[in-house]
DNA sequence: GTATAAACGAGACGGTACGTCAGGTCTTTCT
DNA sequence: AGAAAGACCTGACGTACCGTCTCGTTTATAC
């Protein structure tokens, strides 16, 4: 299957080291001019040319690194967004998840909302791009939240019959639902007391206590 | 602001109705040849140029129609999807989200789900699309889904502290997740298990029952 | 083989007449921007996008018409050249070739010449440009030289025993010869005393009279 | 003016004479390369690329020997044409040229044909490139004809009058003119009897004795 | 023998033009 | 006056070479 794939990923040859080597100038001024121009004007208006134009580089110095533009956008956008909202740890799962979500709610009202969202849009029709958001952040981040996970399982926190899958889903769900659909016109609001309703939502569940009792 | 618009809604001058007819037919082979041209080789490769010559009309005959491809494509896939899924009422709230959320499951496994996900990738950079989908697909669905809900509370099935629309994000957020963003390379499923595991988790919450009474 | 065609030969489908016509303005201002622009900087240097610009034009409208640039210079160039040196007639073929001789040399010296020599050059590596010159060039002329010589034969100016065409060729050789090779440093000049003395050398025979009737 | 030079011509410094001298084998290996291609190619579709990977050696290795594409061919093309057809000398001027001028229409009908023709053709919009073939070879040939001439005059073979320069544009003018313009389909021959009749109708004149007489 | 110097192969660099394709508009003739 | 056809201009696509520029290596003379 094509991959997205990353710019000192492929030298044309596998383990050549003659000639003049790539210039990382030149790859970074490409990451840059993709990421402030899509900022500008959208990313689904990216153009190589534009690009190159922007970074003051030859189009063949980008196709050299890169297949298409999305691929360009993957890397530039990817390095943005890692890291900008790790997976916390705290005392208690529920802890944990409230400063991990609130995190990641606040990273989704800025910049990263604003860069993430195109590269899923793209992702609906480009299997390749769908793989690399899913592995190089999905993934990530879902390993790390696994393990709170089983962790309070263990400790008695959260029931022992728990998918910890259904789980991340039921907690982020809403969230990448409400980045990418807001169902209605009035922007809808990742606020941190959106965080904290969804979260006393999911953890105690629907149910009335005696309901569940009964 | 730009609005996506259905077919007969403009004919150009408003009150026109001296000069020839537009031809239904025309407009429904121009509907058929996007929906088939979309499902054989993608959305994102649809082209004027190739409705065109595949619903043997000229391009004018579509730009009369409509202002660009996407509103063709939103009102050929909207009106396939709508109404494939109703909302399903049963006697407990619980059971009404089962059935009505494998009934989407199903629809997201099947066709509607191809359909949907390239027109929800779009949407991410036309605001105008993104608008589209709200209103003629989620707020339809919200609104009798609040219903369940209100019922469900003042029956005391549910808790009367819920805000339902933290409710439905947590049941159906799920479900969009999985639809737009597998996780992993195994396509992951959106089975009817998985639904009434969802359902179980959302409507018993995560905490161990001793621990919530605690 | 692949031919150099003119601008309105192949519509694209023979039989067609429904469909904008093509412009005939178009036509002319991408004519008049090739030859402009060849006699500027030169006719190796032309390039389609430079033509396209010069003439207000969008490159696929001169790709419609022609294939490729010289197929388009071809064109140009022939318009301009042909019937710029009309084959004369005059009583016996000495002053008919006298005559027709210096108008070519004269074309040779002035516009013709410098239209005609990147044409030639070209056509050395260029076959079908090799045909489109000899058939809308040399053999138009030929046509016309060969019932100039005929008639002279028979009137009992010119030798019985001649074949036309390597008469022509000694006649005509050496001005196209002193057009494209010009064999010394200071510009070999096709002047009208250059004809007359080709003429009489050609005519009268290098032998000496004497000598001859031995 | 821009001159077309030989390889070792200009070592870049003039006198130096340490470091790594330039290598013969690439040199031979470059006009190896350029010649085989061009012969298979073409010559109008040769490029620097081309030919530094058949001759196995790197680009600038060519570039520090020659400027351009260009000198690489006249070099290598002229290295196998040149003293391919020597002008022979006879006991008449007449049997001398009938000699030359077979062995230049044979040379013309081969190897030295499918080399001259896109030399010339490039030389009617490369001034260095045309001066460099009047030179080299050119030139060369019109001394020893002209030698020739001056002692058929002398000995009262040929007219007085004559300008030798006139009459080896009646004699190789038509050579050149039918390997540059064959005015038909059929491919216009150079053969022997063509030389042969060229040489009757330049030496006897195209005049009737009779009327020469008059 | 160890500097110094240049040539070597490889290949990346910023560019230019290519020929194609799609966009959205305009202009025909036919119905 | 709408429909079908197709020409119009625009602008991006991805490719091929250009001629220049590093690289690290090799091969000579000079000290």
């Amino acid at each position: 299957m094509k991959k997205i794939h990353t710019a000192e990923a492929e030298p044309k040859v596998a383990g050549t080291d003659t000639g003049r080597p790539r210039d990382a100038r030149a790859t970074e001024a490409i990451l840059r001019a993709a990421l402030s121009l899509g900022m500008e004007d959208g990313f689904q208006g990216l153009t190589i040319d534009g690009i190159a134009a922007r970074a003051g580089v030859g189009k063949t110095t980008i196709y050299r690194r890169w297949p298409d533009v999305w691929s360009v956008v993957v890397e530039a956008v990817m390095a943005e967004v890692t890291q900008i909202s790790p997976v916390l740890e705290r005392a208690t799962a529920r802890e944990s998840f409230t400063d991990s979500m609130k995190l990641v709610a606040k990273s989704f009202r800025g910049k990263t909302g604003k860069l993430l969202r195109p590269l899923v849009g793209r992702a609906q029709f480009d299997e390749s791009l769908r793989s690399a958001i899913s592995e190089r952040w999905l993934l990530e981040r879902r390993k790390s939240s696994r393990a709170i996970l089983r962790r309070a399982i263990d400790s008695g926190e959260l029931r022992a019959d728990l998918d910890p899958d259904v789980v991340l889903d039921a907690l982020y769900g809403p969230l990448y639902h409400r980045l990418l659909l807001p169902y209605d016109g009035t922007d809808v609001r990742l606020s941190d007391a959106y965080v904290d309703s969804l979260i006393d939502t999911v953890f105690c569940g629907l149910e009335r206590k005696g309901a569940a009792a009964r």
